[in-house]
DNA sequence: GTCCGTATTGTTAGCGCTCACAAAACCTTC
DNA sequence: GAAGGTTTTGTGAGCGCTAACAATACGGAC
């Protein structure tokens, strides 16, 4: 049974640990770090007296001398979104099989200021690398202005150049599905796309426009929307006063399914009548009426690659001119497509 | 333009500011927490001092001698899910708001050991108060027993006096729910349950279970689930089984999808044949095919809430021998109960 | 036995901040 | 103008730890 205190009330201390011991905290400490050059009988006296004492080392005291906080943070604008909260899961794994803590710090707003005061207050909590998720194009630019203090990445999105990070390669994704569709024997496309400062919804909607281009199809306005089933409805409701729209590929699986809500509404069959594909594939996407046909992402897997990335920024700073080229953007995956049956030949 | 460094090339301390500032640094540190008793003009002249070094107190340093971190640790059990995701957002705004830090700790398993590790990473941390989040019995089970060395709140449940919280009343909810449907004139209800070991799912099973008894209707065997949407998928092929079945209420959204999708793929019609409801009121929910009935919960609200109620025990500890009564279980939230195209009065 | 090189341990000095107290500055008031 | 109070400011110590160096102990070669 630990004692938890020391005769004195207060958590114990090294040096009480040391007094237990019979040895100099100094020898506490080697042991706590993994010295080599400390006696196997020492280090067993050491470790009975920590565990007698139910000791912990304070990490104020050793990050005030290390300099050295062992924790990461992750700037995040919607934490509230599927993806991006897989990618904060995927990080948080993925950090604490590194044992690194994070602090997290979502915003509200995008704009430089709430942004820069974000960067602020994890520098403030003395964060040694920041990860940010789902990336907003004038967040992100406001971040890459930042002159860089401390090592950071992006999760999500493969980002112009600003910053390293692991991203999907979302124009890839989008030109999977779009090509797909026309495969399949339609004459265009249209498009509901994310906000418009979301680097993934500019990516695929990218991805988009070029497949019809590079197949010598008519580019239809994209419809716009804000990532959600409601904008989706909102955007199916106008597809639908064109009868010649026969396949929509929306920049999510929720705005696809509020697409199909809107087609379903106004008598439109999905996939008969026109055939309706997402992105992100989440896991109710396979049980929704009609199953979405869709590209799947791994955020999870991103987060984790992500978090790699930057834990070996943090590691070896600077390997050589940081922020050019080489090693600048690695982790680019491929997304993948997931046919099911909210997508068909047209014209039955 | 601040100068960031001092001339000795290293991150400015506060003797570089007080120099500057032709004071001691005592008095610098009075103006940073705020002391009165510093003259105006001193005070503008140290601040002045601290923006052009563009200086910023080392939390280290400060968390050392003060013994408080300004951080806050949160556990959850899956940060992915619906819930969990929001009310994570919620505390983090509070936090944020309240000018604490946030550390998260995402449990992969939810037995004794992995819980004591989580929140022996945070003490490790020195965090100054713990919130968990979407709280499994076993989980919480363990959270209890634990000598609270910190103070520790739940949020989500409601749960069985282990800890204070904040938390919606699932079981009204589920009563609400079922009422409902029995008042449309349905026989019975059939359930398909959450993971046994939440205390979200036991106590909207009870609330469903309390309600048919209420009623002196027959109370059939619950269907297990996990939460997603496949696992309502198979429940739902379960129950297509048994042609009495004409309502059923879903532990959570997802699932009521789920079971939507089977129904809808045996050929049984929404709500015509069968009337489905949810829990939770997830975004979608509105826009689902049919539009699912459901009983919303405020996450975010509940987030804040809980964080509010730990705050207060950060701040004020041990309000008169905590851990009972009075107070302790504060903002029990009652759910809401949104009628949509999912359910309807039976046996058309 | 003496000497040297290596493994092991101890000693000292901070890291940057706040706390407790001492000192100085500033008012009053008589 | 001196005594007494109230600001306002400065000084010294120390939070608990690690880094650098000093001091032992130990082993073998001569």
């Amino acid at each position: 049974m630990p004692e938890a205190r020391t005769a004195s009330g207060a958590q114990p201390v090294m040096a009480d640990v040391a007094a237990l011991a019979g040895v100099s905290h100094q020898t506490v400490s080697r042991v706590l770090n993994g010295s080599p050059n400390v006696r196997a009988q020492t280090r067993e006296r050491v470790l009975a007296a920590i565990q007698k004492l139910d000791y912990r080392p304070n990490t104020a005291a050793r990050a005030l001398v290390t300099r050295r906080s062992q924790t990461l943070g992750v700037i995040s604008f919607d934490t509230t979104l599927y993806g991006p909260s897989q990618m904060l899961y995927g990080i948080e794994q993925a950090a604490r099989g590194a044992g690194y803590f994070i602090t997290i710090a979502s915003l509200r707003n995008h704009d430089a200021r709430s942004v820069h005061e974000a960067v602020d207050r994890l520098r403030d909590q003395a964060v040694e690398g920041i990860a940010v998720i789902a990336s907003r194009v004038s967040a992100m630019a406001a971040l890459a202005r930042q002159t860089a203090t401390v090592p950071m990445v992006t999760v999500g999105p493969t980002d112009p150049g600003w910053l390293p990070g692991a991203g999907v390669d979302n124009e890839a994704g989008a030109r999977t599905a779009v090509r797909y569709l026309l495969d399949q024997g339609h004459g265009t496309v249209h498009h509901v796309a994310g906000p418009d400062d979301w680097l993934e919804a500019k990516a695929r909607r990218t991805g988009w426009r070029r497949a019809l281009e590079d197949h010598e199809r008519p580019v239809p306005e994209s419809l716009p929307g804000d990532w959600s089933a409601r904008s989706g409805y909102r955007a199916g409701l106008r597809l639908v006063d064109d009868p010649r729209v026969t396949a929509v590929f929306c920049a999510n699986d929720h705005m696809a399914l509020g697409v199909v809500r809107a087609l379903h509404e106004t008598g439109r069959r999905v996939p008969e009548d026109v055939s309706v594909v997402g992105f992100d594939d989440i896991p109710e996407a396979a049980f929704l009426t009609p199953p979405l046909t869709t590209v799947r992402q791994h955020f999870g897997e991103l987060g984790r690659c992500g978090l790699e990335l930057l834990l070996r920024r943090v590691q070896f700073p600077d390997p050589q001119a940081a922020g050019v080229d080489g090693a600048h953007q690695v982790a680019v995956v491929a997304p993948e497509l997931i046919v099911r049956a909210s997508s068909a030949r047209p014209g039955r």
